[in-house]
Parts: C-alpha cells; sequence; structure tokens
RNA sequence: GUCGGCGUGGCGGAACGGCAGACGCGCCGGACUUAGGAUCCGGUGCCCGAAAGGGCGUGGAGGUUCAAAUCCUCUCGCCGACACCA
C-alpha cells in the first residue's frame, strides 16, 4: 500500500472534486431494477430551470442527498433520480425581457446545465441515468400518450371557458399575466373575457377518493392534507325547487348547507351570469340589473380581492315562492353569488348567514331569525340582529320543526323535500374540472386533429410526438403546424393548437424515472410497479396542493386503467421551509440569493452542506446568516484534526476514560440515527459537534489512541457521511476504511453500551430545584428519599418537616411536597 | 373573514409535562505566538450579592398539575394558505 497521505490542515478545495468524480466513476448512485435488498424511492420535487440555483433551492437537495447516502449505508436500494421541470412560461417571459433573443429552448437547455453543474459541485449525486427533461420530445411524447389514455377513458373533454385575452397580442393569458385587469406587458391595454373551448380533465369525476384517500396518508403533514381536504371542499346540502310567482312551470333551483334555515329565507339571490336574470327581470329593473350584470363582469377582470366590501346588487322585480311556507321572496342579483358555484344561486337567510345578512342590511331586506342558540335564550323573529348567528341551534318559527337542533332539522327538512319532490340531497365540491389549456408556445402540444367532418381525432399513437416546432411563436400562428390532414378521412385539418399545462409534465414525471429509456411505452409497469409508491418526497410548502393532486389524481387514473398497482404516490412527504435573507424569500428577482459557487469556493461544499442542515427545523423558514457558517467550518476543521493530527491536542488534563468513550460512541449513533430517521438535521449536526468536542476531552485528558479511539473516528466519520460526504470519504480511507464510506454500512448501536451508569436526580421541594444528586442509575424511590433527605440544602428548604408527598420520576426526579 | 403555523438570551436555535437556553454564531477575558479573522482554555439570560446563595425569567392574562416553554381558555403580534364555495 502507498503510503498514507498526510496533510494536517483541511482544504476542501483539494479533495471535494476528486470525491465527485470518483463516485461519478464507480456509479455510486445508480440505481439496480434487479437489486434483491429492500428498495428505497428517494424523490425530491424536480425544478424548473429558471436560471441558476441559490442556496435556497439547495436546502431541499442537500436533504435529498443526506436522505439517499443515508438509506444507501443502511442497506436499501436507493432510486435517486433527478430531471427538469422544463416547459412553462417563464421561458418565454425572460426571453422576451431579454429583447427576444433567446429562444425558450437554449434557455432552458442553458439553465439546466448551470443547475446541474450546481448540484454537482454540491456533491448532491443521482442517478443521471435517469434524467428526464419534460420539454425533450422523447419525455413529452409519453406526456401526449397519456393524454390520449385520458381522452379514451372520458376523462378529457372540451368545453366553453372564460379566458383572458390580450388584444394586441391577439393571444390568451395567464392568470398571473393580468395586472389589475390590464395586460402584463401592455398596461395601458385592458384584458378581455373572452370563450374559447378549453381543455378540461375531470378530476372532479376523483374528488371523493381524492378527498377520502387522505386518510391513507399517515405519512404526510396534517397541514397539507387539509389543505387538500379545503381544496376539495366537499360539502354536504341539500338543492330546492323555488318556484316562481307568475311564471308557472319556471322555478330556481338553489343548493343550501342549511336547510334547517329555510324558513327565514326573505329574499333569493341569483348569480349576474345566470339564466334566469334575463328571464325574470321587470322592465322597470331592467337597467339597474343590467349596470350589475356589467360591472360584475369588469369586476372578475380587474382585482376581485379588493372588490369584496360593497356587494353590487339590484333586484329582479320577480319573486319566488318558499316551498315550505308559501312566503313570496324578491328574486336578486347580486355579484357575491358565483356561477361556478353549486347551482349559480341561493336562498339568502340574512339571519343566519353572514354574507346575507351584510347584503340585507346594505339593501334594507328583512331579517328573520330561525335557530336559537341552543342555551334558549329568547327568540323574537323580528328583534334586531347585529351580526348573523352561523352557529347550529334549535329551529324556531319554523312551524312544525319548530323544537329541532339544526342537525336532526337538516335531515327532517332534507326528508320533507325529498317527500314533496320539490328537491334532493347533493353533495358539491369546490373542487372544479382541471383547465389545461395554453395557448402559448413553450409547452406540450395536445395532440390532436380538428376534422370538420370526423370532429376531434387523436393523433394515432404512432405518430407521436407531435413536435413542438422550433419557431418560436404561438401555435395559432404558426400555419405550417397546425396544418394537416385528418388522421380518420385524410381531408384537409386543423391540428390543435393549444398546449397543455405544465402541471401535467410533473403529473407522471415520478414515473417515467421508473423506466426512463423504454421507447415504447411511458412507463413500464413491471418496474414502476417495483419502484413506486416514493417512499420520501422531499418539496416545497408551495406544491402542497396543485403539484401533489394533480399527481394524485393521475395515480389513481392509471391505477384504474390498469397500468398502476398503487393508488397513492407518496408513501411519505416532506416539505422544507424556505430560506430567507435580509427577511425576504431567497429568489432571483430580490436579488439576495447566496450563490453555492461562492461558498464551495470559500469554505468547500461539505460546509455549505452543514450549514443548511444546522440552520434550523427542515419543516421551518430559516434566516441565512453569512456569518453562521463558521460553526460548520470549524467542526470539520476538527473533525479533521482528530483524525489527521491528535497531538495537535495537547494533554491538559487525567480524566480520560475509555469507557465513557465507548458509552459516548453508542450514545451518539442511536441519536444521530434517530434524528436523520425523524428530519431532525439540525440537532443531528450538533450531536455530531458534541462528540467531536468529547473526543477532543478525551485526548486533552491523556487519553490513549487504541482500537477504541479508532472505532470512535471511524462512528464519527460514517455518521457525518450523508451530510459532508467528501469530508467523509477523504477521512474514511485516511482511518484506513475499506471501499467507499458512501457504501459503508450505517453503524448499528448497541442499546446496553449506551446506557449511563450514573444518572443526575434533580430534587425539588415543592417543584423548586433545590439540589442535584449524582446517583446510580435505576435507584429505587426509597433510596432517592434517603438520598435527598441527606442534602443539606434540601433539609434547609424543607425547615426540617418530613414532606408529606413524594413524587418519584425514576433517574430523572424526585419532587417533595411540604 | 376561514383554516393552519410560529412567538424562548445580542442572533440561529435546543428542550416539547420533569435541571430552560444543548449545539453554533457573536461578544468578553486569558494562554500560545513576531503576528493572527488560526488554535487552545474560561466566561456569557436578567436582577440582588464580594462570595456562598437568593429572586425573576420562554409575547401577555388566566387555568389544570406535585411540576407548564410544553396541556387548556382568552388575548396580542408575526407569517403562510384559501379567499364571497351558500
Amino acid at each position: 500500500m502507498a503510503a498514507k497521505p498526510r496533510r494536517s490542515t483541511y482544504v476542501p478545495q483539494e479533495i471535494e472534486p476528486k470525491w465527485q468524480k470518483i463516485w461519478t466513476d464507480r456509479g455510486v448512485m445508480k440505481a439496480d431494477d434487479a437489486a434483491t435488498k429492500p428498495k428505497f424511492y428517494n424523490l425530491v420535487m424536480f425544478p424548473y430551470p429558471s436560471g441558476p440555483l441559490h442556496m435556497g433551492h439547495m436546502r431541499n437537495y442537500v436533504i435529498g442527498d443526506l436522505l439517499s447516502r443515508f438509506k444507501r449505508m443502511q442497506g436499501f436500494e436507493v432510486l435517486n433520480p433527478m430531471g427538469w421541470d422544463a416547459f412553462g412560461l417563464p421561458a418565454e417571459n425572460d426571453a422576451i425581457q431579454r429583447g427576444g433573443g433567446v429562444h425558450p429552448e437554449d434557455w432552458t437547455r442553458g439553465n439546466i446545465a448551470i443547475a446541474k453543474r450546481q448540484l454537482g459541485i454540491m456533491g448532491v449525486l443521482y442517478d443521471w441515468d435517469r434524467e428526464v427533461t419534460t420539454c425533450d420530445p422523447s419525455y413529452y411524447r409519453w406526456t401526449q400518450d397519456l393524454f390520449l389514455l385520458f381522452l379514451e377513458r372520458g376523462m378529457a373533454h372540451r368545453m366553453m371557458s372564460p379566458v383572458n385575452w390580450c388584444p394586441v397580442d391577439k393571444t390568451v393569458l395567464a392568470n398571473e399575466q393580468v395586472i389589475n385587469g390590464r395586460c402584463w406587458r401592455h398596461p395601458d391595454v385592458e384584458v378581455e373575457k373572452r370563450d374559447l373551448e378549453q381543455w378540461f380533465l375531470r378530476i372532479t369525476t376523483y374528488a371523493d377518493r381524492l378527498l377520502d384517500d387522505l386518510a391513507l396518508l399517515d405519512d404526510w403533514p396534517e397541514k397539507v392534507r387539509v389543505m387538500q381536504a379545503n381544496w376539495i371542499g366537499r360539502s354536504h346540502g341539500v338543492e330546492v325547487e323555488f318556484p316562481i310567482d307568475g311564471h308557472p312551470g319556471e322555478s330556481m333551483r338553489i343548493y343550501t348547507t342549511r336547510p334547517d334555515t329555510l324558513f327565514g329565507v326573505t329574499f333569493m339571490v341569483l348569480a349576474p351570469e345566470h339564466p334566469l336574470v334575463d328571464k325574470l327581470t321587470v322592465s322597470g329593473q331592467r337597467r339597474a340589473v343590467q349596470e350589475v350584470v356589467e360591472a360584475a363582469r369588469k369586476e372578475r377582470e380587474i382585482d376581485r380581492m379588493s372588490s369584496e366590501v360593497k356587494r353590487l346588487g339590484a333586484a329582479t322585480g320577480a319573486n319566488a315562492i318558499n316551498p315550505l311556507n308559501g312566503e313570496k321572496v324578491p328574486i336578486w342579483v347580486a355579484d357575491y353569488v358565483l356561477i361556478t358555484y353549486g347551482t349559480g344561486a341561493i336562498m339568502a337567510v340574512p339571519g343566519h348567514d353572514q354574507r346575507d345578512y351584510d347584503f340585507a342590511r346594505q339593501f334594507g331586506l328583512p331579517i328573520r331569525r330561525v335557530i336559537a342558540p341552543p342555551d334558549g335564550s329568547p327568540h323574537d323573529p323580528d328583534e334586531e340582529i347585529e351580526a348573523a348567528y352561523t352557529e347550529p341551534g334549535v329551529m324556531v318559527n319554523s312551524g312544525q320543526f319548530d323544537g329541532l337542533d339544526s342537525k336532526t332539522g337538516f335531515e327532517r327538512v332534507a326528508d320533507y323535500i325529498e317527500l314533496k319532490g320539490i328537491g334532493k340531497r347533493s353533495v358539491k365540491y369546490r373542487l372544479r374540472d382541471w383547465l389545461i389549456s395554453r395557448q402559448r408556445y413553450w409547452g406540450c402540444p395536445i395532440p390532436v386533429v380538428h376534422c370538420e367532418v370526423d370532429g376531434i381525432v387523436p393523433v394515432p399513437r404512432e405518430d407521436l410526438p407531435v413536435l413542438l416546432p422550433r419557431a418560436y411563436k404561438p401555435l395559432a400562428d404558426n400555419a405550417d403546424f397546425w396544418r394537416t390532414k385528418c388522421p380518420k378521412c385524410g381531408r384537409d385539418a386543423r391540428r390543435e393548437t393549444d398546449t397543455m399545462d405544465t402541471f401535467i409534465d410533473s403529473s407522471w414525471y415520478f414515473l417515467r424515472y421508473t423506466s426512463a429509456h423504454d421507447d415504447t411505452q411511458p412507463f413500464d409497469p413491471e418496474l414502476a410497479n417495483h419502484w413506486m409508491a416514493v417512499d420520501q418526497y422531499t418539496g416545497g410548502i408551495e406544491h402542497a396542493i396543485l403539484h401533489l393532486l394533480y399527481s394524485r389524481f393521475f395515480q389513481k387514473v392509471l391505477h384504474d386503467a390498469g397500468r398502476l398497482e398503487a393508488t397513492e404516490p407518496f408513501t411519505r412527504l416532506f416539505t422544507q421551509g424556505m430560506i430567507k435573507r435580509g427577511g425576504m424569500v431567497m429568489s432571483k428577482s430580490k436579488g439576495n440569493g447566496v450563490a453555492p459557487d461562492d461558498l464551495v469556493d470559500r469554505d468547500g461544499a461539505d460546509a455549505a452542506r452543514i450549514y443548511e442542515l444546522f440552520i434550523g427545523p427542515p419543516d421551518e423558514d430559516a434566516e441565512w446568516s453569512d456569518a453562521a457558517i463558521a460553526g460548520p467550518v470549524r467542526f470539520l476543521q476538527h473533525v479533521w484534526r482528530l483524525v489527521e493530527a491528535p497531538e495537535s491536542f495537547a494533554v491538559t488534563g487525567s480524566d480520560a476514560s475509555a469507557a465513557v468513550l465507548h458509552r459516548r460512541v453508542h450514545q451518539t449513533i442511536r441519536k444521530v440515527t434517530e434524528d436523520y430517521d425523524g428530519f431532525h438535521f439540525n440537532t443531528a449536526v450538533a450531536a455530531l459537534m458534541e462528540f467531536a468536542n468529547a473526543l477532543q476531552k478525551y485526548l486533552q485528558g491523556g487519553g490513549a489512541r487504541d482500537e477504541g479511539w479508532h472505532f470512535a473516528l471511524r462512528t464519527l466519520v460514517l455518521l457525518m457521511n450523508p451530510m459532508a460526504p467528501h469530508a467523509g470519504e477523504e477521512l474514511w480511507v485516511r482511518l484506513g476504511g475499506t471501499g467507499l464510506a458512501a457504501d459503508a454500512a450505517w453503524p448499528e448501536y448497541d442499546a446496553a453500551a449506551a446506557v449511563e451508569p450514573e444518572v443526575t436526580l434533580v430534587v425539588q421541594v415543592a417543584g423548586k430545584v433545590r439540589d442535584r444528586l449524582t446517583v446510580t442509575a435505576g435507584i429505587s424511590e426509597d433510596q432517592a428519599l434517603a438520598s435527598a433527605l441527606a442534602s443539606e440544602r434540601v433539609r434547609a428548604a424543607l425547615n426540617g418537616g418530613r414532606p408529606s408527598k413524594v413524587i418519584f420520576i425514576p433517574d430523572k426526579l424526585i419532587n417533595l411536597v411540604p
């Protein structure tokens, strides 16, 4: 064996590139589909390549890399892939902002190259053989293939939908491109609302399963499950027909979740877009109603959030008849009722709904109380009410239903409505079908052809992919693209010029990783079933709803199509917090990003990685400090000197104990293993720092550099290896380890060896700490009490008396209550 | 407005019914040194005290408990998500 490299100073720049090359050359992170070891699919959310990565992005990849290295050492066959969410508007925006000189594809490819290099210099490893790039025809061919599957299964359809239209660009704008009702590129041009045929995916078909299956996701953050549940927004209610006075045969269908308040209806409201508005409005009200309709339409286009104070409304002049009590109530039109939810019409119960209450107050409409608080307070139906009472209570002023509680009342009234045939129970969702059409350039073309004779004709699978042309302009403006022949009849036809929402691309990429080179299908079901579900998915909370919901939807559709066994794609989800600097989230636009390149140059990748892990609990936001990285730098130098130059620590005491050291090793293995498993990376770093401090104390106490010492060093190096893999590998070699540290087995701890023989017993008198005793672990209450009473300070605190009560927590505390 | 999260030293944070402030940054003092933005040693919540020691302390007010940063109620502040979903 050649002479060991000797250097007592830690110079990360000298070792990091070397190990990065070795890992790549040896294919350390290549996943073997045929391995017999238990599999572990470790996934981080793939990035949108919008430019160089900063340390805010990097947190995600550092955590993911730590986990994949940790799981490998624990004996799992780890699939740890990476790719690029490469289609999307920012590529177009950026190209335009730079004067149109850069083609979105070139811009994207350039950014990918930069980001990939940055991941490399941080020592973050992936199985790059499985790399996917969503804008690559080899990928989006299969996105198109899956679209056809959705189409065949009736899960994709076209319907009219309003879109934002810029009259100058003659193009559709995404919601984010509409600023104060104006085009983001033309601040003096008002955006128009146009109704266009748009493609939708029928995610609402899966609303119940997407909601109910959240219960299966025990290892998801509660927060994310709540957000998804709210987003789906299932509500149980009743649809009721209100006949319209003077319009025989005409009726107004409303949806309510509070049928128990039906006797409190004092008016009705139609959404401005409701088809009955025109029919019912009397001539005297036509102008007022028209104004509301117009204003409401404008309002939708301008900033809706700012327009919630004043409600717009006008009476139609028509009246509805309450089918429960026969009362005539006026029908209004108001902007606070949405055409897109329920039936687009409501019964207004101002006594028990705050929005109805506000509206009634604004327009002087009557307010009636029909639910009394359960405490039995008075309930004069006409008394002045200061706010809507929205809690459950007891039905009053409600005819034969008086005295029922809200819950029972709901059922009885619903029964009555169904019995009389004037309505039925109904479940509604806040979730809408997924509008996937984009009328831009940089996206995946929707693979259908419009034929005058055959209608919508799917592009035959063998003709996929429908290639995105190189010419950078909206597809609708590219006749070379859309001029085609009908695949069915051969006549002239028009290719679909919509592209797909990029969330489609990212709804199945984790499946493609399992067989990234399959050129016969989107993914190989056998391999997908082998690796799926993803065991650990790590990413930002900003994707808590859309990306995760859409991916779950895809998984379920593919399951129903017989392509996948698992019904949920991600077993365990971790959402990491954001890195801030100067109080703001790190971002390119704010200019407060810290480049990994600079940190690597100055302090090394390992220190940068440890600092990101040490900065705070990974699920919480953290404030970046430019100075605090000094701690991890010193820690690595410290470990280096312990291994390479232990003689530099002068002997200054004489209390080194091999037994203490040995115990400390096992305690640290336990602590670090548990912290990695529990995502407490910050305390894992702290534990290793303490361990290094303990090793130094041992040396300074005159400890022998024997096998016990070397065992401690090897353990330290292996435990820190997932965090600081370059230093880990280098020191592993210098300690005489065989093979790569990345391939070494994770240290196991001996629970018996980790037990402390002596513990500090806190002695309290009346709950106040009066003494601390060092006692043998496991002593009995009697022994502990005797020791406690032997203490001068305890006796003083007891004033010579005897405790009337003793609380004893073994090995921790004894509390004497006088 | 609804839902959720978070408030602990100068700073990042630890402890998550049982010693509040682990670990680190910063700061103060010392050692070694020609020198040090290196390394090592000691100190560092606040108040009283020379010390021993004592008191007070986890946004605020109550409560439960032998014991509360931790559990409960109310309240204030910050952050996030959804935002007229009947």
